[in-house]
DNA sequence: CTTGACTCCGTACCATGGTACGGACCGTAT
DNA sequence: ATACGGTCCGTACCATGGTACGGAGTCAAG
């Protein structure tokens, strides 16, 4: 049995109402049938729409933009493992990228901390943070 | 002397033309006067230009917004210290946090890759990619 | 059986960071 | 001197990922 609300759904994921409906309208999420009998009108939510929203948010730390994470899900339901294989690959070495960029940029910005300390002489080196 | 049309500024700084308009609209960047005499209608740039652009580059990459970037900008002009350690660690911390998100992510896709791989027996853990 | 909170749905709007278009003008090579 | 590419400028449009609004329906508690 489906339990959750929307709300109750959005709450657990973290997220915004608006953003699972968003997430809906996308394609992402499922939109259950609305309860039938005593329990009409409004539309209740299981484990699995939350192990699906808490994967969507993961999957975009990652980097992956929605579009991806649509076809992430699809191939879930294919079972297709040599797509999903190559673009998680390709996902890892965007991010060894990217993790070198930010690693870089911080030591940009500890330098630029320390250099510019109250106890320091020469001028604060904003503009040439970075070009170490 | 400024000798860099728009163009050659842009190409330099590894950005399209309308990139550094885009830059001027919001402040980052000066558009200098109009060259007189002999060498009127075009605007001309000079290392100082080319510098600030890399640096909106660099900064982008470190997270900051052209927002902040603006700002950044503003402090260096005023030589404000402490307002500039204040930001550059402030950015430091969320680097951190993203860092660690990142690779934590990595990991996460490496272990897809792993048990998805061809010679596996299991079911391929999309969905569960993030969960560990 | 009313009140207050929540749901449903369509449509509109938003922020960020650009990208494209179009017509006039400039400048260098042929 | 004329053609071709680059510049100038305003304005419009775009992609991504939401967020807000408003009116109607629903539901659980008091």
């Amino acid at each position: 049995m489906s339990q959750r609300t929307i709300g109750k759904l959005a709450e657990a994921g973290g997220v915004g109402v608006e953003t699972v409906r968003y997430y809906q309208r996308r394609g992402l999420l499922p939109t259950p049938a609305r309860g039938g009998g005593p329990d009409a009108g409004v539309r209740r939510y299981g484990e699995g729409e939350l192990r699906r929203l808490r994967f969507i948010r993961s999957a975009q730390a990652a980097g992956f933009t929605l579009e991806e994470i649509g076809e992430l899900l699809e191939l879930d339901a294919t079972d297709d493992r040599a797509r999903a294989r190559e673009l998680a690959r390709a996902r890892i070495v965007a991010l060894d990228g990217k993790i070198a960029e930010l690693v870089q940029a911080r030591e940009g910005l500890a330098r630029l901390a320390r250099e510019c300390g109250s106890g320091s002489a020469g001028p604060c080196p904003i503009l040439t943070a970075f070009e170490g």
